[in-house]
RNA sequence: GGGCGGAUAGCUCAGCGGUAGAGCGUCGCCCUUACACGGCGAGCGUCACAGGUUCGAUCCCUGUUCCGCCCA
């Protein structure tokens, strides 16, 4: 296999493996198996449509789960497969049609109908292509469609038993019309729309009477259809026309006038309702109480009949108009205020619904809702996240029939039949609900069923049922039903109501509901708004005319290919967000960093593996050394953290815990701690190291598979070790093992970790280049803590930069040293002139100032008697030693401020020259006030001393004093040296005193920065860039002077490393 | 009107009884031989508000406000 390219490259990476898994059918679920069975149906997407963000998430999630579940021993199945869809799909081809002036009523059902399979054949490949680059691991072998004969027989068998028991049934009620694509459609495909209106009040004539009775409205026109007037029974204004007529306006027809305290509220409008049973459901359950006529006044496009008179062959709002007008002229409107209210929208047209009066097929829910009920609340089905329960309860306890026809030619044909009369069916008649077309003259119902009737079934018809497959037997109850809440009833409820009735069996143990992906503002994705991501672009990379228009101006340069492993990976971490989530591209593009970070870990280990082969020996029985023992125990702990938080659907903390694990431990310590090995000279060591790295590298590949398959695979099949199978996907899912469990070698790494980060710390604040190295000098009461680091002295070097480390007990504290005091040592970094002691101090000062408060905290807690007395023994106990701890912290730290005290400081604090040592202040004070001219003193004292040292030969504190010289000048290499000839001669005293001269002079260049702070700090930004010209230009210049002499003198002296 | 979520760092979100974390962004320094798609360091929060329970509340309870969704 050849070399790793230099940087990660997700479509090369991408390209090679899905054909490669495919090919050798590692996704084929098997009905031989003796394995524990797993299975998960995908939610059939649209098979004329294309995948979104939504597909993506629910692709990657349960690619997550399969994967694992395969890799941990599971015999999978994950079912693909694809939805008719039938109002959707019908739109997109009767709107091909029209671009070629073609109509589908012209054409005639079985043209059309033919057309959309060529249609379906067209475009169906997409959805699983789409699948494929996402890495989605289904078995193509059982992919299904919803057209399916075999899903067709279940869809009518299903039908004919369900009618056979008196389930399903045909019957004349008033249901949800969309005028538009002239079908009906059921409760759930409405859409209730806030939208402002009008209430207009109508006079209504009394018969027999000079009174009006005022109704209110938002739909004069529906008048046309009114059978009634309502009012309260017990209105005193109007109880008395109860039983009386009104005479309708414009028509002049008589209605009853009714009393009924269901349907009107007395307060609102004026009290008085007209109704109106054939165009508005509450109007619909009034007719039928009071055995109102129900008169239709529109047609199936909505518009008026001839109930309508004047009206009729009018568009429902045209007529609106026109009787407002009418009303109008003939003095009969008597207000017209401005009202908000809820418009019933379809779903699929947009157009609002009318309420019609029409003969439909419905589905009696009632007894399957409880029963799917009852299983999941007895825990037979369990919801993930388990808050959607009450959701489905209160969907379940209030549910009505289900209008299951459909006025279109694409989908499932009702299998009923009616007499043929003069070649056409007869509606009237009764019709045979069937398995097949009865024998004689009948005709098949035209209509289709709704297409989540199909869909309803789809946990077992794509299994083979009605047949008795071993698919059925194997893989029903399916394991997991994932997919977006928004489907929670039409779906979700209706496989629950419909697998247990028919498979006497819920059809997933599970339901996992996720949120709905957003854009980055929160945005719903629409295609109107132009803030559709296509995952595809997302993977590949886009040109900017290929996106969104919303994107457009965001991304001129179009989207970088951020790969497919990287978008599974922000999905999988966002999937614990609420109901919403809102997709960045930046999030995404850190993910991308994530798998170059891996590939780099992997190229650093890979480009060391020389001959090596980890062969089969077990890291366990290698010498291991401290870091070794370390990370594999950390390895171990985020394998458990991986396999329990996948357990409980929790995927986005076993993201979060691999990728933690990878950054954090893997990379930052790990292998920064393996180089010693790995470039120095013990063999065995560095034997050892590969293998711990083949190791891990080996385990964490497998724990990031199922989030990212791709690079997993790509790197695993590098790596050089006996593989046990010739793929990632069938390799075992990493399972913790006890024997890597190893707390001695955390706690022993914990100082390590903390003189390492502590030193950091000071470098960070002083602003001390990596390059020069420093000395540090721990000391620690605990005998435990110094010989590790004495043991461990080759990890802290190289990590936290030093030349030298000195270890011991506590005791005389180091003169001129930043410190960094910790709960069981001090850290010392003596170097005076590199360690900037203003930010020292401020940073002992806040450490201080962090302590106090909660050593405040703390004592108060302890000091209240309550607590002491209620609060378990051990958090009392833990509290009580934290005092002592903090205590013991403060006092150190405290004293090491007083050692930093700006008077005793200010003997050996270096002029203000150089970019390395300036107190924040001084720096601003110096953007603005040119350099003092004393700035050179440092380094001609320094040149003073070293002519003096010809004769006499330099003291240690004389090499630290040039050492802070050339640092100065930005000569590190020369600094370094000096710093080691200091530290070789050390033992002599070396008392500041004979520099009390320098230390006046410097104390007169340091107060007057302190009194420049607040104006300087007004003008912190072009005060910090200033310095940025004006620092090199004042630092090279002693820089070049001094070069002169110290310069040839350096080469002499060999260069003196640190100890090892 | 009923129900369900949410309100935590500049942004997006974890945490859910012992005074807070991540990613991104910000600031400073650094091209240290895996990685600038990077390293090191820093800063950042009255955990919406008001009560209550508790020794102790960001976390539990009640109420309020605001935001979102679902159902009427």
């Amino acid at each position: 296999m050849s070399e790793l390219s230099p940087g990660y490259l997700p479509t090369e990476v991408e390209k090679r493996w899905y054909p490669f898994w495919n090919e050798k059918g590692y996704f084929k679920a098997q009905t031989d198996s003796t394995k524990p069975a797993y299975s998960i149906v995908l939610p059939p997407p649209n098979v004329t449509g294309s995948l979104h963000l939504g597909h993506a998430l629910t692709a990657t999630v349960q690619d997550i789960l399969c994967r694992w579940k395969r890799m941990s021993g599971f015999n999978v199945l994950w079912l693909p497969g694809t939805d008719h869809a039938g109002i959707a799909t019908q739109m997109v081809v009767e709107r091909e049609l029209e671009k070629e002036g073609k109509k589908r009523r012209e054409m005639g059902r079985e043209a059309f109908v033919k057309r959309v399979w060529e249609w379906k054949e067209q475009y169906g490949r997409r959805i699983g292509e789409q699948h494929q680059v996402l890495g989605a691991s289904l078995d193509w072998s059982r992919e299904r469609f919803t057209l399916d004969p075999g899903v067709s027989k279940a869809v009518v068998e299903v039908f004919v038993r369900l009618h056979e028991e008196g389930l399903i049934y045909r019957a004349q009620r008033l249901i949800n019309w969309d005028p538009k694509l002239q079908t009906a459609v059921s409760d759930l495909e409405v859409e209730n729309e806030e939208r402002s209106g009008t209430l207009w009040h109508i006079a209504y004539a009394v018969k027999g009477s000079d009174e009006k009775l005022v109704v209110a409205t938002t739909r004069p026109e529906t008048m046309l259809g009114d059978t009634a007037v309502a009012v309260h029974p017990d209105d005193p204004r109007f109880k008395h026309l109860i039983g009386k007529k009104a005479v309708l306006p414009l028509l002049g027809r008589e209605i009853d006038i009714i009393g009924d305290a269901e349907l009107v509220s007395m307060e609102f409008g004026t009290g008085a309702v007209k109704v109106t049973p054939a165009h508005d459901f509450n109007d619909y359950a009034t007719g039928q109480r009071h055995q109102l006529p129900m008169i239709s006044i529109f047609d199936e496009r909505g518009h008026v009949n001839a109930e309508g008179g004047k009206y009729a062959g009018l568009e429902r709002f045209v007529a609106r108009k026109k009787v407002v007008e009418d009303l109008t002229a003939e003095g009969l409107l008597v207000k017209e205020e401005p009202h908000k209210l809820s418009i019933p929208m379809s779903q699929r047209s947009g157009v609002p619904v009318e309420p019609r009066l029409s003969r439909q097929w419905f589905m009696k829910v009632d007894g399957m809702a409880a029963d799917a009920l009852a299983a999941v609340e007895s825990g037979r089905t369990r919801f993930v996240p388990e808050s959607w329960t009450s959701t489905f309860r209160h969907w379940m306890t209030n549910i009505q029939p289900w209008c299951i026809s459909r006025q279109l030619w694409w989908g499932h044909q009702i299998p009923a039949w009616y007499p043929a009369k003069d070649g056409k069916p007869d509606f009237e008649a009764t019709p045979i609900v069937s398995r097949s077309k009865p024998d004689g003259d009948w005709l098949q119902d035209p209509d289709v069923l709704d297409t989540w009737f199909s869909s309803g079934l789809w946990a077992f018809s794509t299994l083979g049922w009605p047949e008795q497959t071993e698919d059925l037997k194997m893989f029903y109850p399916t394991s997991v039903m994932e997919t977006g809440h928004d489907i929670i009833f039409f779906w979700v409820a209706r496989m629950m109501m419909l697998g247990i009735h028919f498979m006497k069996d819920v059809p997933f143990r599970t339901v996992f509901l996720h949120a709905m992906v957003r854009d980055e503002n929160g945005q719903k994705m629409s295609k109107t708004k132009g803030n559709v991501i296509d995952p595809l672009h997302v993977v590949r990379g886009a040109k900017v005319d290929e996106l969104g228009a919303m994107y457009q101006k965001k991304y001129k340069e179009g989207l970088p290919a951020y790969g497919a492993d990287a978008l599974r990976f922000t999905l999988a971490q966002l999937t614990q967000q609420g109901r919403e989530i809102r997709l960045a591209f930046a999030r995404i593009e850190g993910n991308k960093n994530f798998c170059n970070k891996l590939w780099q870990a992997a190229r650093f280990a890979l480009l060391r593996m020389e001959g090596f082969d980890a062969g089969t020996t077990s890291v366990k029985d290698r010498p291991l050394s401290l870091a070794d023992r370390w990370i594999l125990s950390r390895l171990n702990r985020t394998v458990a953290q991986v396999q329990k938080a996948l357990t409980d659907f929790q995927v986005s903390e076993a993201a979060n815990a691999i990728y933690q694990f990878l950054w954090r431990e893997f990379c930052d310590w790990y292998i920064e701690l393996a180089k010693g090995p790995i470039y120095g000279t013990d063999e065995q060591a560095k034997e050892t190291t590969r293998a711990v790295l083949v190791f891990c590298l080996d385990q964490v590949l497998r724990l990031l598979h199922p989030f990212m398959p791709f690079i997993s695979e790509e790197l695993w099949q590098r790596l050089p070790m006996t593989r046990p199978t010739e793929s990632i996907c069938i390799a075992d899912y990493p399972v913790a093992d006890r024997g890597l469990d190893d707390p001695a070698a955390e706690a022993e790494m914990k100082p390590l970790i903390e003189v390492i980060e502590g030193i950091r710390a000071i470098r960070g604040e002083s602003v001390i280049p990596t390059s020069v190295k420093l000395k540090a000098e721990v000391q620690s009461r605990h005998s435990q803590v110094r010989s590790t680091l004495e043991k461990w002295r080759s990890y802290v070097m190289p990590l936290a930069g030093l030349s030298s480390l000195e270890v011991g007990p506590p005791g005389k504290k180091p003169a001129q040293s930043a410190a960094d005091i910790r709960a069981d040592m001090d850290v010392y970094v003596p170097l005076a002139g590199v360690v900037n002691l203003d930010a020292e101090r401020d940073r002992l000062k806040k450490e201080i100032a962090r302590v106090q408060g909660e050593l405040a905290a703390v004592t108060k807690k302890l000091e209240n008697p309550n607590f002491v007395q209620n609060a378990p023994a051990e958090v009392v106990e833990k509290d009580k030693a934290r005092v002592g701890e903090l205590g013991d912290r403060q006092a150190r730290l405290e004293e090491n401020l007083e050692r930093l005290d700006p008077d005793a400081e200010v003997r050996i604090a270096p002029p203000a020259a150089g970019p390395v040592d300036l107190g924040k202040e001084l720096k601003e004070e110096l953007a603005e006030v040119p350099p003092p001219p004393e700035v050179d003193t440092q380094v001609t004292d320094a040149l003073e001393k070293l002519r003096e040292g010809t004769k006499e030969g330099l003291s240690s504190q004389d090499h630290r004093d040039l050492g802070v010289a050339y640092m100065n000048m930005g000569l590190v290499d020369d600094a370094v040296r000096e710093f080691s000839a200091a530290k070789d001669g050390e033992g002599e005293d070396k008392a500041p005193a004979k520099k009390k001269g320098v230390a006046a002079a410097k104390a007169k260049a340091k107060k007057p920065a302190a009194k420049v702070k607040k104006p300087a700090a007004k003008t912190k930004k072009p005060a910090a860039k200033a310095k940025k010209k004006a620092a090199p230009a004042k630092a090279k210049k002693p820089a070049a002077k001094a070069k002169k002499k110290p310069a040839p003198k350096a080469k002499k002296k060999p260069v003196k490393k640190g100890r090892r």
